[in-house]
DNA sequence: AACGTCGATGGTAGCGCTACCATGACGGGC
DNA sequence: GCCCGTCATGGTAGCGCTACCATCGACGTT
């Protein structure tokens, strides 16, 4: 060893701050494991060296760098929250909800979008898992065998939400779509309704929504549900349209489901435009439960998912498995709840 | 040194995928630095030491652990992006473009939501700044002195969005809130509007808007502006009681300026239900060109802004800086545009 | 033939923190 | 009075990677 200290000056890194733990260690006249307890596990201390420590760490400045904590103790305090695409507004409000709650246990959100696409969400994974996140939440449950198998060897909690499996990858906390599905089915049914339409974006879980409520129908012995199907993201222009195009090829349509409460507001236009009362003439349901719902004209009935529900559970769920507490249940079904307004 | 290696096997660490770039070289007979070189810079390998190390590295699936990577060459390749919420959807558009820029060039996006107050801004800035982002973005310019210090203090690329300051913290990009305001005030006014009304958020950029309408107006004389302040986030809700309110005490009202495309449809459903005409009795404004705005009933003037082009171009900033390269000008004003429909 | 140049690869020493174990002081039980 | 447990603190050795410099051939030049 050629000389003890003088590596700082020597080297050209970019320096951050330029402050460490053993600048405030030595300040505060202890040793740097002392500054690292002070900061992680003050309750070790006695409460003079605590404040001692304390005081010098408020006169630098001194910012605790969590990377080589990180890397120190193999726990990132990074959660890596996936979503398609943080344009639509349906899994806003389970985001929101996950990053406050991890933000108030002391960990980051990462943000990635997975565009709708597998290959899109494989690229994704490896960026993801190399900054060794302490959860991956995922929206929806994952399909490709290649994703669950990386997911899986990382060895990274994961939840998968907005959707239910009895076969999670880890975790799992949302609601049966098909049910949500085969509800707003029952619930049109029981209204009068012989004639109802779907307007459904072409996404998985829309599919699926779409399937329980055809097979709900086919109860009451409706066999054919005119369906239009629209690209996501969801928008109140599709909505219009697509209520347009099923009318004119069914004008005794007597009801429709939307995807999304935007494109059933696209359908409440739409109706008001062509004079078609509702939900006299037409019912219309949406999905989602959208901040406008209660306030359009006529106010739109929908169904309401709890998005902050599951982004708080999920996020309770991954700081749970970091903090080395066992899990009870792995499958959480936080259901639904049709919401009845005057649209239907 | 009592022992070289066993420190794997006897240290109770957490062990991610276990695998790590020695274990590769291993595999692949080169050194550890070659497959760190192949993973960062092929192109200084030969043709066949790359092969013979991707093969490895295929064999194993390792993914290599980017925390280490950052402590040690102290760049974290991540990015801080906050929001004051992630709710409104005003930012969306921008955060989608930011996140997706940043994932093309590698680097991935860490989410902050500020709240509308500085005390939570400050709070998060902590955590923020102690993952060692290569840079931080956040909405709107700070304000906060002690924030600006630290921000400034932390050393790390500060580029400040959808607003515009000449002294920016670090860099600008966004556009001026007070000739929005001065530019819907002409708009209206050139189409014979006396009355004008405005319904706006209480948050700062929608006050700069307020005031530059305000002083649009009163250059033609007109000197009292009829408000409505309504809490963020808005809501369609919000926007009819809105107008409502100011009907009540201003049945002579000819127009509004809403301080967001949801508040405005909220305005023109409002209307719609009380039987006035719009454009012909009340002109409608609002602000985002949200998605919706085209397909209202009647289609809905508003002010457009390039929401993916701030994303953009303040993710360039920050990917300029991090590798490096000079920043021409620091304050980028990508302006706005009236878009005129029925509405007014 | 001697020399410098350049391109590919390797060795060494950290980045700033925490896990683990060691140490020393103190107090209580016998 | 001795031993042991407990508590507060310290020392050492990495976490997995990259910066920096060294090395080693293979060339081209004069």
């Amino acid at each position: 060893m050629p000389e003890p200290s003088p590596s700082r000056a020597r080297r050209g890194r970019r320096r951050g701050a330029g402050l460490t733990l053993t600048d405030v260690a030595r300040l505060a006249g202890v040793s740097p494991i002392t500054v690292s307890r002070a900061l992680n596990t003050p309750e070790q201390l006695t409460a003079e060296t605590l404040a001692r420590v304390r005081e010098a760490v408020a006169r630098t400045g001194y910012v605790p760098n969590r990377v080589a904590g990180g890397l120190a103790s193999s726990r990132s305090r990074l959660v890596a929250v996936l979503v398609p695409t943080i344009a639509s507004p349906v899994f806003l409000e389970t985001v929101q909800a996950m990053t406050e709650a991890f933000s108030e246990a002391g960990y980051q959100v990462m943000l990635g979008q997975s565009g709708y696409g597998t290959e899109r969400e494989e690229a994704l994974l490896d960026a993801i898992i190399g900054r060794r996140p302490d959860g991956i939440i995922v929206t929806g449950i994952m399909h490709s065998p290649e994703v669950r198998r990386r997911l899986g060897a990382a060895g990274i909690p994961v939840v998968e939400t907005w959707d239910l499996t009895p076969t999670p990858i880890d975790m799992v906390v949302g609601f049966s779509h098909e049910k949500v599905g085969l509800s707003v089915a029952e619930y049109l049914l029981t209204r009068g309704c012989r004639k109802p339409g779907i307007i459904s974006a072409d996404d998985l879980r829309a599919g699926l929504r779409r399937e329980g409520f055809t097979a709900g129908v086919a109860r009451a012995g409706v066999n054919e549900v005119p369906a239009a199907l629209v690209p996501t993201p969801t928008t109140l222009g599709a909505g219009r349209r697509s209520l347009a195009a099923l009318l004119e090829r069914h004008p005794d349509l007597d009801a429709v489901f939307c995807s999304s409460d935007m494109m059933a507001l696209g359908a409440l236009t739409e109706a008001a435009v062509r004079g078609i009362d509702v939900p006299g003439r037409l019912r219309v349901v949406g999905f989602g439960d959208n901040n406008f719902a209660a306030d359009a004209s006529p106010a739109l009935t929908t169904v309401r998912i709890d998005g902050t529900a599951i982004g708080r559970k999920a996020a309770a769920f991954v700081i749970d498995r970091a903090e080395g507490r066992p899990i009870e249940h792995h499958v959480v079904d936080l259901g639904f709840q049709i919401v009845p307004r005057a649209s239907a």
